[in-house]
DNA sequence: CTTTTTTGCACAATCGATGGTGCAATAACT
DNA sequence: AGTTATTGCACCATCGATTGTGCAAAAAAG
């Protein structure tokens, strides 16, 4: 603070200064001093120095020789998504309050680029890695594996690393459930006025269809393989799977079920095209939860995944150090139309 | 790749099973050969042998040495956003394609908090950072200035490094201007209809105040201090205010100026406690750009801030090396109501 | 067949921290 | 006073790379 050279303090420019020995105040520095026996009087010399000269430990260094960084990485598919920047959100709060520092990375739901951003990773030597919605988490498994990094997998399963994600079959019985009731209000329901949109080859669209089928025929008594229309996660994609229903039906279904937020914006791009007169009455149940499109404007139900549970859940595990590669579920919940919830924002002070 | 071995290749490894130095074999590994007058067949031999082990160098070494590390650092207020969380996509997609790792991290507004995440930052040696809405600017810069890292700030400007930021004055004229002439339609709006909710003490706030003041004064003729209320970054606190209002007038402003994204969150929670037909006439202006946020049940004109093209200013004004402490301004977009842009995710191939 | 030049590489110091080991000086016991 | 225990710290190897320097061997020049 006080100090005004140029250059970064290191343990050797305080070991002159104090006129200790280098590992001395490399001990002091880093808490292990009183293992090492030192006199409490030499520590607090030392502090003192460090905190005129500004000392800041270099991690590289650390990091080498230790071989820990204290970095933990979060793998995401994209941030641009409120699931998952407030995955990232939450896991920064968690990580800084380990004394660790977080580093948030996204991989395009890309299966080599998720391996090859690891590997980047497992060069920092980093300590822990959270892996969220990998497309193809046994890769990377095995990249970490490898190296010897501990890991978990949230959100997508894996079979070789414990996996921690929402009980989407569970979660898809409620959101369909939820919006087949609300659409009945409107009189009678036929299998054919509800659709499901989005998803594609992935644990989680696999157990949201099966939840949303099961509803559905116990409910509605049918269900015909055409009301299932995967798009995989892209906007655009979505938008042309509502396009080509409007055009074969001159109307959207009376009530869809959309995979994920992603594909709501899908939605979005073909509502852009349309006046929205047209779509006042349908009905959409929404697997994720995004407190804008809770509001639009015809009833929007949401699912709202617990990812900051997730994220403890996963430290937990990772604490307890090489649990089974077993699949733990986390329960969302379901959030009907029109409701604004607390997120992680909501933790920060805020001066006017 | 065919390797088995549990550990990870060195150098020394590698030298080993070559033949040749540590020293040839960090050459050869690093690019730098041609250079040191190695030979091509000498060459050939290591990268072939390293391919064999997958050797991947270890990058707390090389920059334990090299005092760089590869890394680029954003500092975000937060991450659960849209502005930010696409901000953080398009700067990944940057660093990576620049052969850099992204570090994303966010500080929640508080000026002692960006300075020690920042301190953190550069104990791993990042080369470069880009300061993001930082509340504190100038104080991030000095911590950056005495570890002679290079950065820029973004968002929100300061005086001591370059900053790049929306042109804010303009963007919220043109949003003003775009409220007043949709609320005109429906009739005239007098002064004390047209509100501006949001934003504090802020270089950026205060340029939207300015220029909503400015358009407004002269589209309506006046513009009473009444109709300006601050609420810092915080969905609770706007909702506050909605609710405040809406108490003493019995109906919300017929037309208003949102101050973010993070604000619009707060419209949210007001209009969760209110039945949605009460406002069905409101025209609001957001300060900001969400997809869902467009197609609310109500006009919501919006403002895109171009964050692409920010980072990619900043990384010219970084290359350029020192440039002077000014301000650049990028342009923003008004997008009319019920608009689908596509952004950063459109440039992922996806699979269906 | 020398002398000079070029080629190809090895050596060793270094970046800044960590942690095992060993050795004085002091304190505690006979 | 002589012996043993304890305290307090210095020394040094080490983590895995980078890079300036130096020196043989090979090639080119004379």
């Amino acid at each position: 603070m006080t100090d005004i050279s140029k250059k970064k303090a290191t343990i050797y420019d305080l070991s002159i200064l104090s006129g200790a020995s280098p590992s001395t105040v490399s001990a002091v520095l880093n808490g292990s001093w009183r293992k090492r026996r030192i006199k409490e009087a030499t520590a607090q010399l030392i502090q003192k120095l460090a905190n005129e000269h500004g000392y800041k430990a270099n991690l590289q260094a650390r990091g080498l020789r230790s071989s820990r960084s204290g970095l933990v990485g979060l793998l995401l598919p994209v941030h641009d998504n409120r699931y998952f920047s407030s995955m990232a959100q939450s896991f920064e709060a968690q990580v800084r309050s380990r004394g660790q520092c977080p580093l948030v990375v996204s991989a395009c739901r890309d299966p080599e680029e998720e391996r090859q951003v690891v590997e980047t990773l497992i060069s920092y030597s980093i300590d822990e890695l959270f892996i969220a919605g990998a497309t193809d988490p046994d890769g990377v498994h095995k990249v970490c594996e490898k190296a010897g990094l501990k890991h978990v997998n949230i959100d997508l399963p894996g079979t070789l690393a414990p996996s921690i994600i929402s009980d989407n079959y569970e979660g898809a019985r409620m959101l369909t459930q939820a919006i087949i009731e609300r659409a009945q209000e409107d009189g009678p329901l036929s299998p054919d006025d509800l659709y499901l949109f989005g998803g594609r080859n992935d644990h989680a669209s696999h157990e949201r269809i099966r939840g949303f089928r099961d509803v559905k025929r116990a409910l509605l008594g049918a269900d015909p393989d055409i009301c299932i229309q995967p798009t995989g996660y892209s906007p655009a994609m979505t938008a042309r799977a509502f396009e080509a229903f409007y055009e074969g039906h001159g109307k959207l279904p009376r009530a869809f079920f959309v995979n994920s937020s992603i594909n709501l914006e899908g939605l979005m791009r073909f509502l852009a095209l349309h006046p929205h007169e047209t779509f006042a009455d349908i009905i959409v149940g929404c697997y994720d939860y995004d407190p804008f499109g809770s509001f639009l404007p015809f009833p929007v139900f949401m699912i709202r995944q617990d990812s900051e549970a997730m994220i403890t859940r996963g430290f937990a595990i990772l604490d307890a150090d090489r649990g089974p590669a077993i699949t733990h579920l986390v329960q969302p919940t379901l959030v009907p139309p029109r409701t604004a919830l607390i997120g992680p924002l909501d933790a920060l002070k805020d001066i006017e």
